[in-house]
Formats: C-alpha cells, structure tokens, sequence
DNA sequence: AGCACGCCGACT
DNA sequence: GTCGGCGTGCTC
C-alpha cells in the first residue's frame, strides 16, 4: 500500500506558522521532497507554497486534528535547493522574518503564479533550442600578467580553495591595483573543477557594461549568469534554471544573487565590501555581505571580500586576526600613479577674498582654465544632484520644506537651456512649481541656497563659455543608453570639464583626467551618521582613482576643498595610509561602543500619529526591560532621521548588546510583542532592522 | 497579506 | 429598509 504524506508548507504571507497539506500519492506524479514548489488551496485562494518537511500520515502526534486540504499540484522543474533552504531558514531568523517571505523574495516572481510554470518550462526550451551545447571542457583566458603582489595574494587563494575549509579573506588594494585581475584568475583555478560554481556579488551601481565584458572575456567558454533588477522576468527564469542545474557556473550579480541556487558552490567574491547597497533597506532587511560570509561558513568554503577602504566591521576582524589580509600596494598598470592630494582652504579663500559668489575658490577656477589649455579634462566631484538643496526668502528665512515630509524641496531646473525651476522632493518624488513669492511674507526675492550639479554647471558655462562641459547625475541620465553615450563621450575626451555625482565614480577609469575637484565635502566630516567618515574616504579614494589610470596622464591632481584642512581624513588620503586611519575609527567605536563593538537592531514604527508611535515604542521598550537582563541597552523612542516621509512618521528605538545571543534572544521577545500588536491595529507598520546602517 | 464576516451610520 | 465604512479573525 502507498503511504500517506502529510507535508508541512511555507507560504509568501507575514506568518511565521507552516500549514499542513495532504499529499495524496493517486493525483500526483511524486512523492514528496524538501524543497518543491507546490500548488495549494489556501483559505479560498489557489497560490504557491514551499515544502519544508514530510512526514508519513499516523505516525504524528498532530495528526487529523481536521481534514487537511490536499496538495493540489507539484511543479516538475521548479524547486528550491538545500542550500538556498538553508540560507533562508537562516536569514529568516537572524532578520526576524516569516521564512515564506524569505524563501519567495529570493526567487524569481513567475514562480509564485502556478499558471506560469508552463511558461517557464518554454522559455527553458526556447533557451535550450538557440543555445549550442557546451559539452566540451570551458576555456578560460588569463588576460593579465600578474605582478608579483598579485601572485602572491593568488597563490594565497589557491592554497585556500584546496583546504575545503571555509577561509574569510580581505582582498585590499585601491582602484587600479588589480584585485579583479586576481580573484578572476582565483577563480579559473576553482573552475578547474568542471562541476564547481562561483558567485560574483557586485553592489548596484558597479554592474557596469565594463565588468561584465571583462568577466565574459575571460570566462570565454562559460554561461555566465549576470543578475541584477534591471533584467525582465524571463531572463530571471533561465537564470535561475541555468545555475540550479550547473549548466551556469559563474553568477555575477547584485545582493540578491546571494541566494541564488548553486548547487556546488566552491567560492565567493563581495567585492567592493564597504559599499553600502548590500544592505536591503526595506522588506527584508538582510546585508549580502554578511549572508556571503554565512553561506561561505555553511559550505566550508573561501569568502574573498574586496576593498580598497574596507568597513570598520571587516577592519575588526582583520585587528582580530579573523580574517587573512592580502594587500596589493602597487598599481597593477605600468607608469599609472596616484592623484595627488592637494587641500583648498574655504576659509582661508574667504579671507583673501579669492572666493566667488557660489562658494567656489579663485584656486579651483584658475586650475580648470590651466587644465583645458594642456588639453586635458576636469572632473568636479560634488555629491548633489538639482540645482539648489533649497529655496528660501531672505526677508522672513521661509525655506521650501515638502508637504509630506520633513525635508527641503530640492530646487531643479527644469530643462538645461531654460531657467525655469521646479521644486522636487527627493525622498518622495513631490513635485511642485516654485512660488513667486515667498509664501509667509509676500516678499518676490526668494533666492536659492547652496549648490547642486546643475547650479555648477551653469555657473561654469558663464565662467566658461569656450570649454566643452558635461553633467552626469541621475537626472542628466534618466533616459536609456544615455549613461552610456555620456561615459563614451567622456572617454573620447570630446568633453573637457565634467561634473558628476556618485555615479561618475563607479567602475569607470578616465585615461584623460588631469584634474579632480571635489565640492561639499565638509557636511560629512561632522556628521550625526557615525558612519559618515568612512563613506567620504571611500568616496574619496574612489574619486581619486578615476584619474592617473593611465602612463597617459602623469601626475593627476585632487584639489578638496574644505573648511576642515584639518581633519585626520585628509592626512590618511594624502599619506594614502587607510590601515592606521580605519584602526583609529575602529578603535574610537571601541571606546564608544558603537559597532563593530556593539550590535545593534531597530524597530521602526510608522504611522500617521507620531504620538501614537512613541507611545507603542514606549511601551514596547518596558515590555523587553522586564524581559531581558541588563546586558541589553535600549534607547528612549526618537524619530528617524528623515522623521515624516510621504505623510507617514516615523519613529523607532535602538536595541544594543555587545553579545549577539542576548540581542538574539531580545529581538525575539520584541517579535512576539511586534505580531500582537500587528493583530491589534493594522494602520501601524512596524519592522525590525538588524545590523542597521542608516537611522 | 487578503478576504470574509459583522456591526454601526447615512442614504436612494 | 440597505449600502458600505473598516475593526477583527483566520488561513492547514
């Protein structure tokens, strides 16, 4: 006779239960298995659910408390790996979240609708059809000539792969020095191995086109799976189909690709570690990193993160020994060399009066005009994007504050030609035209306060008029293909002064760039965010990097400038000696007792009634006093730092322990509290952020 | 999360 | 009389 199953299912639902379902063994082609993906009546809706554990019907004490409702259909290809099972059954635990909603935020959509399987099975087909079978064994090209610390740090990582342990390595090196080139040819060496896997993790804004040509180049003969969320559903499907069955052995991807479903995993790369979009920051709220470094654990394998300004929390371990630290000083390019460091004093400026009406140094201006005549291009650095931060009334100090939340309307120009502005705000999107006249007084001069991409680039176009100027920020990008054509351009040098945020200094090496300016560095150097010093020196050697890549320009220039000429920041970057400088941060959250030292979680209520929220968090916070011992710390509740967003406030309070298992242990208890409460009043959002890295 | 059920106020 | 507001309970 057959056996009756009974199988214990997780669903994509805030429950942190499993439900029971039949497994009747006449109306389904298998027998059950951890891991497949199922079709289930639940309440009266048709969805998908996961099977997590098997038991034989009547040798279980929960037994036929009622009919269970049977499982309706299994999917034939679809189904979860042991090893993605573990990694969410961990994640799920460690960020308080109902497993199902773990399992089914890692996989592809399509997978949760049972109509879709169909499709899936096609585009698995159509994919089989078109592509030619790579029976023979891969060719893989090693395209550089390493130099000696290069050799080194890969023999170091070869020997780590043969130990079948897992090993934590840092990777250091500035921009340039050629970490990819030795974690690519580390991995060659894995995938000697013809059944071994490997996972790339790459933060969101490095994916380019650039990395992904040179991995293809040297993976010549692999089907290598690059994932990230710009890519449509089918291409997600054969993604993830391809890795489950091997026939995809390199995933390059963004944070999400950590759960990705390789079966013989044998080594993972985080590169560029510090970067601070591994951390998920909503939903799920996990870090990539740290899920790498468990999953590297879990599989006893080698974890090499990347870094030229690793965090304060790998710095910890490398001063713990925890972790082996490779080092590569030298740039990898013959003749390439650093930018140098040179310091504008604002205040100084302003003294001498050598400093314009928009806050910039007569020293910056005369550079850029001796840069053009040699012929060789300016970047200006300055992290903000519009044309002002603010609008505001001189008379009565009105300032342009949005109507849902508690930030100033940033002013943009509307197109580059014209100079009509519209208000924007960045954190939800508002858009409002700019009154004529300020609206507490009446007063017509309402003028504009500080300074943003576009203000600089039309300050420099009067300055300027014969030099050829480009703006590169999200806005001056929006459209497809245009970041490309814009980095082309820059390439081709046919523009001579540049101005860009952030997203001119990922990935991308300018052989041109003689000079780099950088602007508006002085709000992060005494910032609330104790994190904010190591995100500016990261962004700093970033920058400095774009520039001296090349034996084509010698000598490249960095001018800062700074009220603070000071600060131990700038010694570090002109000495380029990030160890002591990052021992020093490390250690003052040692005296501090700031993480690494400390581990911290919040819970964050939202809602319409700042009132109502603090007095959930007041009580939340008595509730866990009485629960837990004195080794647990917990703030008083305070309002987030964007505090109102899109109408919504929001408060929180910060739970911290020095030992992982107390905090464990209180989140729980703080999660029980959190479901009661969720039953109770379901206006009230309410979620818990460990490890956070924005308040 | 969704959906049903149920208990009250304001309407053709 | 009933239409529909959303507080509460439940999903194997």
């Amino acid at each position: 006779m057959l056996n009756q199953y009974i199988v214990k299912i997780a669903v994509d639902l805030p429950l942190f239960q499993l439900f029971d379902y039949c497994w009747d063994q006449n109306d389904l082609p298998r027998n059950p298995e951890v891991g497949q993906v199922v079709k289930i009546e639940f309440g009266k809706k048709i969805i998908v659910g996961i099977v997590l554990q098997i038991k034989v019907k009547n040798t279980c004490a929960d037994d036929q408390k009622w009919e269970l409702k049977p499982v309706l259909d299994v999917a034939s290809e679809l189904h979860m790996t042991q090893d993605t099972i573990n990694l969410c059954q961990f994640a799920s635990k460690y960020y308080l979240k109902p497993l199902g909603e773990v399992m089914f935020s890692s996989l592809p959509a399509d997978w949760k609708n049972p109509n879709k399987w169909q499709l899936l099975e096609k585009q698995k087909n159509k994919y089989k059809k078109k592509t030619k079978d790579r029976t023979g064994r891969a060719v893989h090209e090693n395209i550089w000539v390493l130099n000696e610390e290069q050799n080194y740090s890969l023999e170091h990582l070869k020997r780590a792969s043969k130990k079948n342990t897992f090993e934590l390595i840092l990777l250091k090196g500035v921009t340039g020095s050629g970490k990819t080139a030795v974690y690519l040819n580390w991995l060659i060496e894995v995938l000697k191995d013809e059944s071994a896997q490997c996972l790339i993790l790459v933060p969101e804004i490095n994916l380019t086109p650039q990395l992904e040509k040179v991995i293809k180049q040297v993976f010549t003969d692999e089907e290598v799976t690059i994932l990230h969320s710009n890519i449509t559903s089918a291409q997600r499907n054969i993604a993830w189909w391809k890795v489950q069955q091997g026939i995809s052995r390199v995933v390059v991807g963004t944070r999400l690709s950590i759960f990705a479903p390789l079966k013989n995993l044998k080594a993972i790369v985080v590169d560029e570690e510090h970067d601070g979009s591994y951390k998920q920051q909503d939903g799920l709220r996990y870090n990539a990193r740290d899920l790498a470094i468990w999953r590297g654990a879990e599989k006893q394998i080698p974890v090499v993160l990347t870094s030229a300004t690793p965090s304060s929390e790998t710095w910890q371990k490398v001063m713990l020994n925890k972790i082996s630290l490779l080092v590569l000083n030298k740039k990898a390019k013959e003749g390439a060399s650093f930018a140098k460091l040179h310091l504008v004093d604002t205040a100084l400026a302003k003294k001498n009066k050598k400093i314009d009406e928009q806050g910039i140094a007569f020293e910056l201006k005369e550079l850029i005009q001796k840069t053009w005549q040699q012929n060789k291009q300016t970047l200006v650095y300055i992290n903000r994007r519009g044309y002002a931060p603010i609008l505001y009334c001189k008379s009565c100090a009105w300032k342009s504050s949005c109507k849902k939340c508690s930030a100033w309307m940033v002013v943009h120009k509307k197109t580059t030609s014209t100079h009509q502005k519209i208000l924007q705000c960045h954190h939800c999107g508002l858009m409002a035209y700019p009154p004529k006249s300020c609206p507490e007084c009446g007063n017509q001069d309402l003028d504009t306060l500080g300074l943003g991409t576009q203000k600089i680039e039309e300050h420099f176009r009067e300055i300027f008029p014969e030099i050829e100027l480009i703006r590169v920020d999200s806005d001056s990008t929006k459209s497809k293909g245009k970041a490309e054509e814009v980095f082309r351009q820059i390439h081709q040098g046919s523009n001579e002064l540049i101005i860009g945020t952030q997203m001119i200094i990922k990935g991308h090496d300018f052989q041109n760039i003689q000079s780099i300016i950088v602007l508006d560095v002085d709000k992060s150097l005494y910032s609330q965010d104790f994190r904010a010093v190591e995100k500016i020196f990261s962004q700093l050697v970033q920058v400095a990097g774009r520039a001296g890549r090349s034996a084509i320009t010698e000598n490249a220039n960095i001018y800062i400038q700074t009220e603070f000429v000071d600060h131990p920041l700038f010694k570090a970057l002109a000495s380029e000696n990030y160890d002591d400088f990052i021992t020093e941060i490390v250690r003052e959250r040692e005296v501090c007792q700031l993480p690494p030292y400390t581990h911290q979680a919040l819970i964050i209520v939202e809602s319409k009634n700042e009132k109502n929220n603090n007095e959930i968090l007041q009580d939340l916070k008595s509730y866990l006093e009485q629960q837990v011992n004195k080794n647990i710390l917990i703030s008083d509740p305070t309002p987030r730092v964007l505090q109102r967003l899109s109408g919504i406030d929001r408060n929180q309070i910060l739970i911290e322990s020095s030992d992982r298992l107390e905090l464990q242990k209180t989140l729980e208890y703080a999660l029980d509290y959190v479901e009661s409460l969720k039953k109770k009043s379901r206006s009230i959002k309410i979620s818990i952020d460990r490890d956070p890295i924005a308040f």
